[in-house]
DNA sequence: TCTTCAATAT
DNA sequence: CATATTGAAG
C-alpha cells in the first residue's frame, strides 16, 4: 500500500516538474526577445531549466505550489532560482505574442481556504483589466476631462470591496469638483500588459506611448496615462544609483543594459494577507512592501528608498544575516537617450 | 513631514 | 513625444 502511495506521489511530482519545465521554457522564449537587455535573465532561466531537468528523477519537495506568486524571490545565480519564474500558469503554451490574461491559478483544493484569502484574491482579480472606472467607458468615448467623476459607483462585482472603512462618517469623497482626473491605478495586470507591449516594441527606450497603448489594447486607456506611466518606468529603470562602492573594476563584459523590467507579482493586497501562513521558515515578510516584484536584468539597483518595486535580484538571504548589499551591478551607461530611433516599424 | 505616483503643463 | 511641474495619497 505504501508503496503504491509513494508511487502516485512520485508520479505527481514528476508531472509537476514537467509542467514546471515547460513553463520555464516558455519563459525563456519570452525573455529571448530581450536577450540583449537581459542576458543574465536568460542565462538564469537556462540554468534553471537545466537544473530542473536534472532534478526530474528526484522528488524534491521544494515548492509548495500553494502560494501563487508572492513572497520570496530567492535568486541565486545558480540553483534555486526557480520559483521566481513560476508565476506562470500552467496554461503556458500560449503564444508569446498575445499573452492573454492571466490564469486563474486557483488550484485551491485547499480544504481550509480562508474567506479572507478569497477576498484578497478576488480583490485583485477584480481590479483587473480595468481600474475602478466608474463605468463610463464607452469604447468610442475618448477622453473628456470632465465627466466620469460621479460617484464611485462600483460594479456589482466590486461591491464586496472591503476597503473604505465604515468608520466615522468621514470618508473621502472624491466627489469634489476636482478638475483632476480620477487617479488610475495600474494594477498588476495592467502593468503586465504594459510590459508586454514594451517588449514587443523593443524596450522602454524605443517604445512610444502611443504604440504601447495600442498594443495593450485596454480600452479606456489614454495616451497620457501610458505616457505618464512610461515616464515613471523609465525613471525607475535607469540606474538610480551608480554608487557602486567597490570595484570600478572591469565591468562584466558585454552587457549593456539598462532595461529592467518590473513585473508585477502581487497586487496591492488589502493590506494584510492571509494572516501569517508560516509555511516555512521562509517568511521574510518584507513588511508590506511587496507590491510589485521586479524583474530586472542587470541588476538594476534597488529603487530609491522603499519603493514598491523590488528588484528581484535580491541578494539571497544568507540564512540569518541579511547583508545590505552584496551585489554589484554593472552600471551601464544608460543606454543613452541618443538614438532613440523610433523609426522602427519598417514593415 | 516626506515620498511616490499619476495628471497635467510646457 | 519628452520632460517638468503639480497635487493627491500614503
Amino acid at each position: 500500500m505504501i508503496k503504491k502511495l509513494g508511487n502516485m506521489e512520485y508520479n505527481q511530482k514528476r508531472e509537476r516538474c514537467g509542467q514546471y519545465l515547460e513553463a520555464l521554457e516558455e519563459e525563456r522564449r519570452k525573455i529571448h526577445v530581450f536577450q540583449r537587455e537581459l542576458p543574465l535573465c536568460l542565462d538564469l532561466v537556462t540554468q534553471a531549466i537545466e537544473a530542473c531537468k536534472r532534478e526530474i528523477p528526484e522528488t524534491t519537495t521544494e515548492n509548495v505550489y500553494g502560494q501563487p506568486e508572492c513572497s520570496e524571490q530567492t535568486t541565486g545565480e545558480c540553483g534555486p532560482v526557480l520559483e521566481q519564474f513560476l508565476t506562470i500558469k500552467d496554461s503556458s503554451t500560449s503564444n508569446e505574442e498575445e499573452d492573454e490574461e492571466f490564469e486563474d491559478e486557483h488550484g485551491n483544493h485547499d480544504p481550509d481556504k480562508d474567506p479572507e484569502d478569497d477576498n484578497m484574491k478576488s480583490d485583485w482579480l477584480k481590479s483587473v483589466q480595468l481600474w475602478n472606472q466608474p463605468e463610463a467607458l464607452l469604447p468610442k468615448e475618448e477622453r473628456s476631462p470632465q465627466e466620469m467623476m460621479e460617484t464611485v459607483k462600483r460594479d456589482e462585482s466590486m461591491r464586496k470591496d472591503p476597503m473604505m472603512n465604515g468608520g466615522e462618517g468621514r470618508k473621502r469623497e472624491a466627489e469634489k469638483d476636482e478638475r483632476r482626473k480620477q487617479r488610475r491605478c495600474w494594477s498588476s495586470q495592467l502593468h503586465r500588459r504594459f510590459l508586454n507591449a514594451l517588449q514587443h516594441l523593443g524596450g522602454p527606450h524605443v517604445a512610444t506611448p502611443k504604440q504601447i497603448r495600442e498594443l495593450m489594447k485596454v480600452d479606456g486607456l489614454t495616451n497620457d496615462e501610458v505616457k505618464s506611466h512610461l515616464q515613471k518606468y523609465r525613471l525607475h529603470t535607469r540606474r538610480p544609483s551608480q554608487t557602486v562602492p567597490s570595484n570600478g573594476n572591469s565591468q562584466t563584459q558585454h552587457f549593456v543594459v539598462v532595461g529592467g523590467l518590473w513585473v508585477p507579482q502581487s497586487e496591492y493586497s488589502t493590506g494584510k494577507i492571509t494572516g501569517g501562513a508560516t509555511t516555512s521558515g521562509t517568511t521574510t515578510t518584507t513588511t508590506t512592501t511587496g507590491i510589485y516584484g521586479a524583474m530586472a536584468a542587470p541588476p538594476p539597483p534597488q529603487w530609491p528608498s522603499h519603493s514598491n518595486f523590488r528588484s528581484s535580484v535580491i541578494v539571497e538571504e544568507g540564512s540569518g544575516s541579511h547583508s545590505e548589499e552584496g551585489m554589484v551591478r554593472c552600471s551601464s551607461p544608460a543606454m543613452s537617450s541618443s538614438t532613440r530611433n523610433r523609426y522602427v516599424k519598417k514593415s
